[in-house]
RNA sequence: GGGCGAGUAGCUCAAUCGGAUAGAGCAACGGCCUUCUAAGCCGUAGGUUACAGGUUCGAUCCCUGUCUCGCCUACCA
């Protein structure tokens, strides 16, 4: 209903200066007057009107405010319009109307077909553990999953593994180099980790290859001119060993990229956060995925052979910004295709974004490989089997990839463009967000001498290559350590068990919530200080909010479903009129819709953790001040009663779209 | 050199397409637990929105210039 008055407000706005004025006016705003007791709406249209009109914008606005008064009833759903300030509209609704509808939930969207969408989020190199920064982009994604799914999207969840990259080469160079194990007895280490069990975490697999990563990185840069030479090379054969395949280096490869990816999944399943498909670069590779994009660029002519330059020999793009100034070769082209023939990422990436959009004309084998609760998830093969789902061929998709990758990702937009696929280009968001660091102390913390130079600064890059970063499951074990600690001393009562679970769902709120809250834009500056805080604007004090509004019906033997249905028949719904906090609840509620269209439309996630913030301190206001069960008067009551419904109806919902848990007690 | 992003309270961050008095949380200080859970609530203090111009009814937001910081810009992946 909300919607529906802001769209016939905005209407009659229009048909107003068309007919009374003969002004057309693109856009009309519609924005929220700074105190809820001016009014639901304000219109500040008279201020770009005061020019047009040679006229005061007050004197405009309260012309306009008449003639709105005789355009919109109360029957419709507005009370009045009224000249404010030194020109606003503003609008009172019918709060009465607005309420009962809010409470019967009659907000249904409209059942339009909406488009298949895809969304590749997590990436990581499986090489190693996870770390905080891998967290942040797996929470984002699957965030962005859950509100694109709320609006009614069919979604497909993909997560790309690159396991043929550099960074798996460096820990096998580790494994048969460095410390000179043999393929079986690898093999007998991954064996003996799995055989620990998760619990185990320092003898944990990925950990191992975290420690691993690191000592080879620093095992490059060792050693005399000739040492690193070879090294280096070493590097590389073990690199394209592992690219061709059919040999013994790829074959242990695969093993430890693939119980590493396990490992992964198995990490982000504690956070809630699932997949559907697994891409895997090896497949791009071996089903040849590139040679045919290779062909269409070329016919396409967006790849163009450069002929002089520093890339003679080399098949090159031109960058998005750039382009030739005609004379001479482009010099800041972009390379696809190496003299020597080999194809970059960017060329892989363009390849795969093709088939992404159905657009290459070649497909994955599939095969199952990891089982969640309730689907499961594929991954990519050379011969699939029979049946399984079709992935790929999306409208639209969304890459969850930070900010440092922008340069590749316009490079694949640019690509598409040129190949004629404009609206494959146009429906292409990459979702990008700015990286996680560490502060300076957080790090002294973790055991890292910081050097003199960064100590001023607000933070310090992770570094996988030097072991650098603090580890996902460390945090979460540390999140729940700390949850748990609490929840002992608040629920003596509880079994073991049922403490053990509410503090693994405070934990993942508190870390979900820190990870949303952001912008994307701003660089988080990891602090364990921040992230172990449970007060002010967390995801405990959200959830604990929930908990308390379900506790009063838990207490007084109610469900929020009939406190809301009693709504229809309430006597005293003016009372809601001159209390402003109560007022604020409902007008959070109405507001959730258009708050979801903005966190979708501005892909911007800590759009819907602040609403739901926002949302909690006008609860826990609203709870101080009203003390529900020990209210003698009957309507009165219901209107509490009400009111706390609709807060849990909407944190419950919101929650759920942030992938936060309301738990049982706190 | 070029591209992108950032600079707002002591700290970490917001600010709905350019709108009314720039808001939260932490930290500090002062209050509130015989009452539905104090992981809570209320109050105080804290600002020349990096700087200088410009655009207009109005600028944290748009334009120009300057300064500072970060990232990207390889025939690495």
């Amino acid at each position: 209903m909300y919607r529906e008055l802001q769209k016939q407000l905005i209407e009659a706005v229009r048909t107003i200066l068309e007919t009374s004025w003969g002004l057309e006016v693109s856009d009309v705003v519609l924005e929220q007057p700074p105190d809820l007791a001016m009014g639901e709406f304000a219109l500040p249209v008279a201020f770009e009107l005061a020019r047009k009109l040679r006229k005061a914008p007050r004197m405009i606005a309260t012309e306009l405010a008449e003639k709105l008064s005789t355009t919109l009833r109360p029957g419709d759903g507005f009370l009045s319009f009224e000249a404010a300030g030194a020109g606003y509209i503003n609008v009172r609704l019918d709060r009465a109307r607005l309420m009962a509808a809010l409470a019967s939930g009659s907000s249904q969207r409209p059942s339009e077909e909406l488009p298949r969408v895809l969304v590749e989020h997590t990436s990581i190199n499986p090489n190693k553990a996870a770390h905080v920064g891998h967290l942040r982009n797996a929470i984002l994604g699957d965030t962005l999953v859950r509100i694109l799914r709320a609006r009614g999207h069919h979604v497909d969840v993909q997560n790309y593994i690159d396991n043929t990259g550099v960074q798996v080469a460096d820990v096998i160079v580790g494994f048969l180099h460095l410390e000179h194990q043999t393929a079986p007895e690898v093999e007998a280490l991954i064996a003996r980790c799995e055989a620990l069990g998760p619990e185990a975490r320092e003898q944990r697999f990925d950990y191992h290859c975290w420690n691993l990563y690191a000592r080879v990185s620093q095992w490059y840069a060792e050693g005399s001119e000739d040492q690193q030479k070879e090294r280096k090379q070493l590097r590389y054969q073990t690199l394209h060993a592992i690219e061709s395949g059919g040999n013994e280096t790829a074959e242990v490869a695969d093993r430890v990229s693939t119980a590493i990816l396990r490992l992964h999944l198995e990490t982000m399943l504690r956070l809630g956060i699932t997949y559907d498909f697994l891409p895997r670069e090896s497949e791009i590779l071996h089903l040849r995925f590139w040679d045919r994009a290779f062909q269409l660029l070329k016919e396409s002519g967006v790849l163009y052979a450069e002929q002089s330059g520093k890339n003679a020999g080399c098949w090159v793009m031109t960058r998005p910004g750039g382009g030739n100034s005609g004379e001479g070769p482009d010099e800041d082209a972009k390379v696809i295709v190496r003299s020597n023939g080999t194809v970059t990422y960017v060329g892989k990436d363009i390849a795969y974004h093709l088939w992404k959009f159905g657009l290459l004309g070649k497909d994955f084998g599939y095969r199952r490989f990891f089982a969640y609760p309730d689907h499961t998830c594929f991954i990519s093969c050379m011969e699939g089997e029979q049946e399984h789902p079709h992935f790929g061929g999306a409208r639209a998709i969304y890459n969850v990839i930070d900010s440092r990758q922008s340069d590749p990702q316009a490079n694949v937009v640019q690509a598409l463009r040129g190949m004629g696929h404009t609206e494959a280009a146009d429906q292409y968001t990459h979702f990008s967000y700015e990286m996680v660091a560490l502060t300076p102390r957080c790090a002294e913390e973790l055991g890292y001498t910081v050097a003199e130079e960064d100590r001023g600064r607000p933070y310090i890059e992770v570094s996988g290559r030097k072991g650098f970063g603090v580890k996902a499951d460390d945090l979460l074990d540390k999140l729940t350590a700390a949850t748990r600690a609490e929840v002992d001393a608040r629920q003596p009562e509880r079994s073991e068990a049922e403490r053990q679970r509410i503090a693994e769902q405070i934990a993942i709120g508190a870390l979900r919530y820190f990870m949303l809250k952001f912008t994307r834009g701003s660089v988080i500056a990891f602090d364990f200080r921040d992230a172990l805080s449970f007060e002010g604007e967390t995801g405990p004090y959200v959830q604990y909010t929930a908990v308390r509004a379900r506790n009063i019906f838990r207490k007084i033997g109610m469900t929020p479903e009939s406190a809301l249905a009693a709504v229809e028949s309430l006597q005293s719904m003016e009372l809601a009129v001159g209390a402003e906090d109560i007022w604020a609840i409902w007008m959070r509620a109405a507001r959730r819709e258009q708050t979801l269209e903005t966190a979708i439309s501005s892909a911007e996630p800590s759009t819907l953790a602040r609403h739901c913030f926002q949302l909690a301190q006008e609860f826990n206001n609203f709870y101080h001040k009203h003390h529900i069960l020990t209210e003698e008067d009957a309507g009165r009551r219901s209107l509490l009663l009400a009111t706390a419904a609709i807060a849990l109806r909407e944190l419950t919902i919101l929650l759920e779209w942030l992938g936060v848990e309301v738990p049982e007690a706190m």
